[in-house]
This record gives C-alpha cells, sequence and structure tokens, in this order.
DNA sequence: ACCCTAGATGTAATCGATTACAAGGCTAAA
DNA sequence: TTTAGCCTTGTAATCGATTACATCTAGGGT
C-alpha cells in the first residue's frame, strides 16, 4: 500500500467549502465562527482524521511546544521522580518534555548552547548545576529561552531556581544524631564541586558547630552519591582507629552503600555506628535497617520547577528574575540511628 | 533591553554576500560550494552566531527530528536505565527525545493518537505493553510512525519490539531455587494484564512442572512491581499454614518489600525462606541480604530498541516488519538464596 | 428606502529553511 | 572562434498553518 499523505487543512476546507482560515479559526477560536460552519468544520475534520501539523504551527506561531530537561544522568533512579513532576505539570499545560543527558560521552562544547537554542524549546529546566551555560558565544545570551534550575542551581546565578533547604536538611540530620547522644559524627560528601554536596557539607559544619562540635577532617569522606562511594567510606571507616559512632551521608544511595559494606564486614547498623542518609528514595523505607533520612519532596520539586518556568514563560518578554523557591525538607526517622553504646 | 530577534538563513546571506541558497547548502553540503564562497559564508554564519531554526528545517524536510517515548510511570526507578540507553543512541543520532508518561491523570483516549501523529515525533519507542494503539480511526494507522516495543510488548503484534526473555529468566530462577533443594516454592505476580507478569509467571510454572512440582494456587501471591505488593504478599505468606520455603518475585521491588517486612516480622531471609527477584536492579547488590535476582540488561536494552527504531526509519516506506530482538537473561546469584533448612 | 455596523468569511502574506531548476561563467576540445 | 559541458550560484516554489486585513452580508435605525 502507498504511503498516504496525511489530511491538511487545505482537504479539510475543500471538504467543508470553506477558506482554511475558516477552519482554522474553527479549531482554535470556535466562538468567532457561525454554528452551521462550524459543524461543518468539525464533520469534515472528523472524517479526515485531521490533526494539525506541528511543525507548521510552531513555526508560524514562533514557539516548538516543547520544554528541555537537560538531566546530569538520565540512567540514575533519583531523578525519576522529579522528571515525572515536571512531566505531569508540562503535559497539563500541552508542553512535551524533550530530556536530554548532559553527561554525554562525546561533550562538545558548543552542545550547551543548542540545549538553550530558541528553536529548540519554549523553556529549559537544568537539573545539573555545573554547565557552563554562562559561556555563551556573542550576543546569545539576549535570544535565550527562559531556564530555571532545579534541585542543583549555580552560585552568582541569576535563574529561578527551586530547590530545598539543603542546609537545614544537614542541621537536621546533625540534630537528631546530637539528640541520640553522639559527639563523634563523620559525614560522607557527594561530588566535588556539586553545590549538593558544599550546601550539605556546610549545613553539617555549621550545624555541628552550633553544638559545640568539630568535623574533623578525618572524618570526611569523599564520595560521589554512588552505591561504591558508600562502600568506599565503609573501608576508610573500618581503617580508623578513632571511629566516629555516627556517619551522616549526603544521599541514600551512599548510605545503603555503607551499610551493605559494613554489614559485609560484620558491623552492625545501628548497633555499632548509625547512620543517616539524605532523600529518602523509596527503598529507604524496606531497607534493613530502614534508612533514617531526609526527606526531600521530589515530584513536587520537579513540578514546581515546571511551574515556575511556566510563570516565566507567561512573564512580559525580556523578564527574567532570579526567584528561588526553597522547599522544606522533613527528618524521616527510622531504625538506622539510635543513640550510642 | 528590547528582545533581539535571531539571525536567520537571510541575515547570513546579506552578510556574506551570497544568495539564502548558497548557505543553506554550505551549511548542509559544503562540498558543493567553491572554496572561497564557503569561508565566507562560514566566516558571517560564526560572526551572527547562526542556528538554523528547527521549525522551519522540520516542515521542510517533513520530519521532526524527535522520537517519542512511551512511558507507562516515569516515576518508577526501573525505567531509568533503560531511558538512560534509548537517549544515548538516539542523541548520537541527533534525534532528541521526547518523554510521555501514559498514565496521566486525565486519559483521553485520543491522547494516543496524538502520540503516533506524525507531525509530533519520526518514530515512538513503546515501554507500555497496555496501550490501545491498534484502536485507532479511520486509516490512522496506514500513516502512522515506526513504533518499536522495548521491554514490554503486545500479543498478535506486528511491531518490532526488543524484549529479554522473561520465561527463560523465571526458568533460571526456579531452576536455581530447585538446585539448592527448594521443592515447596511460591511466586509472587506482578500485575494482571501486565505480559511481563504473564510471561514470568508462564515461565515459573513451565519450569516448575520440567521439575515434577506444581504451583500451588494459595502459593501464588497478587502483585504489582511494587514495593507494597512485596509488604502485602509477605503479610499473606505470614497467615498460611504450610508455607512455601522459597518465593520468587516478579521483580526486585516486590523481593525487597517482601524481605522488608519479612524481617519486620521476624522472619529471616534466607535462614527461614529464599527469595529471588527479577531485573537486578542497582541496589540489590547492596540490600541486606543481598539479592539473588535475574538480571537484565536494562540500559542495553534501551539502546538496542533505539537502534531498531533508527533500523526501522531507515527503511523503505511501508515496510514495518516485526522482528523481535530477545536479549538473554543471567542469574546473580547472591545471598537471599540458600538451601532450605 | 437607505445607510451604517457588526459579524462572518475569504485572500494572501508570513514564519525560515530547503531544493528543483534555471542561468551564468569558465575551460577545453574542435 | 565556437560550443559542449561542468561547476557554481541564484530564483522562486514549497512545506502547512495562522492571522491581519479586505470584503461581503444581513439586520437595525431613521
Amino acid at each position: 500500500m502507498p504511503p498516504i499523505s496525511p489530511p491538511k487543512i487545505k482537504d479539510v476546507a475543500r471538504i467543508a467549502g470553506v477558506s482554511t482560515a475558516t477552519v482554522s479559526r474553527t479549531l482554535s477560536k470556535p466562538e468567532t465562527v457561525a454554528e452551521t460552519t462550524r459543524k461543518a468544520v468539525l464533520a469534515a475534520a472528523e472524517q479526515t482524521g485531521y490533526r494539525v501539523n506541528l511543525a507548521a504551527r510552531n513555526l508560524r506561531n514562533q514557539r516548538t511546544g516543547a520544554v528541555m530537561v537537560l538531566v546530569p544522568n538520565l540512567g540514575n533512579p533519583f531523578f525519576s521522580q522529579i522528571l515525572a513532576g515536571i512531566e505531569q505539570t508540562l503535559a497539563q499545560n500541552q508542553l512535551s518534555v524533550v530530556m536530554v543527558d548532559t553527561q554525554q560521552p562525546n561533550p562538545r562544547p558548543e552542545h550547551v548552547f543548542d540545549y538553550l537554542h530558541h528553536s529548540r524549546a519554549d523553556g529549559i529546566i537544568c537539573l545539573d548545576g555545573t554547565l557552563p551555560i554562562e559561556a555563551l558565544p556573542n550576543g546569545a545570551s539576549a535570544r535565550r529561552r527562559p531556564l530555571v534550575f532545579a534541585c542543583e542551581w549555580q552560585y552568582n546565578d541569576a535563574h529561578p531556581a527551586v530547590r530545598v533547604d539543603n542546609a537545614q536538611g544537614a542541621k537536621l540530620a546533625i540534630d537528631h544524631l546530637v539528640g541520640l547522644g553522639h559527639r563523634d559524627i563523620g559525614y560522607i560528601n557527594g561530588p566535588a564541586g556539586n553545590v549538593l554536596s558544599t550546601a550539605r557539607y556546610g549545613g553539617t559544619v555549621d550545624a555541628l558547630r552550633q553544638h559545640q562540635l568539630e568535623l574533623r577532617p578525618q572524618w570526611v569522606f569523599d564520595g560521589d552519591f554512588s552505591l561504591d562511594a558508600g562502600i568506599q567510606a565503609a573501608r576508610s571507616w573500618l581503617a580508623l582507629t578513632h571511629r566516629p559512632t555516627a556517619l551522616f551521608c549526603a544521599n541514600d544511595e551512599t548510605a545503603i552503600g555503607l551499610i551493605s559494606e559494613l554489614h559485609r564486614n560484620g558491623i552492625d547498623v545501628p548497633g555499632q555506628v548509625s547512620v543517616v542518609g539524605f532523600d529518602d528514595i523509596d527503598i529507604a523505607r524496606c531497607f534493613i535497617p530502614a534508612l533514617t533520612t531526609i526527606r526531600q519532596p521530589r515530584q513536587a520539586l520537579g513540578g514546581a520547577a515546571a511551574q515556575l518556568l511556566l510563570d516565566t514563560i507567561a512573564q512580559p518578554v525580556g523578564f527574567m528574575g532570579g526567584t528561588t523557591e526553597v522547599l522544606p525538607v522533613e527528618l524521616i526517622q527510622r531504625h538506622s540511628s539510635v543513640a550510642p553504646v
């Protein structure tokens, strides 16, 4: 069978016996068209199975109907709920979601510019705080599309952002551990240079200081938010002569890797060391021991970012304020943290 | 500052002192243009920061440069690796990825048709085996875009698909448990009507039969791939008078929910009951006990689906064969399964 | 009966790129 | 010198929808 070309607005117009302008009006502003005409057009549209050609509409309307989401690592399950929140909010506004993994194996720097280009999307949600978005060629920034950060962000940056209160999360965790009686507390960090790492580390140091405690350098373990980072930290902890009695991890995956490796080496959590995570990923409540952690509302965060982008897009041109929306975090107390022996 | 309109091909042409046709040719087929001209055009393009307008190009070229991925639940972390595989392969082919969650709160049936519409995407990857893609209005199927299924699929369906050998996975799990000495084996199913549930259930029954064993109806627990399904199954198992000594779960999340709830009720895994999962999600290796499971290559599966779609798109029009690519699964033996007491 | 207005519809320009075809310039063979 | 033929470039149609503006019709007011 030959490939039948899809019906165009012209076909509908011909069948309905009107002009293309009338068809277009019927579909977008039905109230401006006479009752009889409207019925005829809708019938013709129905009969032909007409659907508007988006490329043509977008070209004419100078928009794309799409939002680009820049994800530092699509394969990381942490992002799935955020993406779901973004998608849901945008779909309700007839916008489609284009996902891009910013950690491509072939990182051409001009890619970044392509992402932000006006003909690609009506706006951008960036989950990657390390993307060099300021280094754009000649005057490109003036014709950039609205961009909001979600989750991560950039310092000294004028872009709107939605994030959780990471320092407050760290404080909740530390207060909790100190409240249980811990005084020797270690910290497993996220990737160096990551804003979340920095904020959570800073919050940890500050919170400890408020309790007249100090974060000893040898009790700070490098990490990268992965399970393996937790495993590595466990080995470092085991090698210490003077061990902290509690460990706060920059995220749940690290906490889980940590606990599993400690368990493999005969160390019981929380019996011999308490552990607190960050994120409250789904599995945290079913881990053994159930993980004490700082919950961040991931889906809501995605939804808020999408809404903020929609608001920014709706603003008069040129406006690009730096609203930062900070969502609250919550301590979820479970079984991986108890009073020290 | 006023919004500067972005440079168009006309502007580049004017600055380079050539026609728009020459600019277009320089950019897409440089070898057809004289050396001198090429340099002038490239310089002008560089100077203005010209980027092609994709809506215009797509309209003219009758393509969209995008692939639509239909995900049954974007928030489910299981899909993240598959999505990463898809994105990576497509990005290498200059295609962008539009993600759609098929479980919208407002499920208009004509949405399905919109997804498949030619002006939305050059092709579709569907991870949702339950989408009613065959129920399309008048002749729509003739002008549909290539579609491949990944992970899930539809029975009696002519679409290409990439999946793992689910029945073989079930067989590996059952053979493993029987090899350990188990004879009383239960199964926790996925959602009713889901092709994966059906295939894994069927594989389980067949494998048991090969060992002259039977899957007792009261040892089959309903589920839906969630942690809570595992928790529910644990309660059902606890309520049994005659309990199976091993449980095979339709996926890892269910297995983790199951083990956590058993643990909460003082039942040790694998001491009192062995558990095998399916998927080998990241955390499986760090769960306590480390989960014995059936690994499916999720990223590779996504990549293969994307490649299969690319191949289908490249085929002469009209061709839409039903190649089904089946990837192998692998038993990953860890610590949640041991010989019965 | 006549004019004016509001409402309905059609005409044609427009969005920005691509490309079939035409046309010009130049080389080389006759 | 002429002409065929190649290489390069320009002209203008095209993709499909939207919409400013022009046009036409019907009805109301005087």
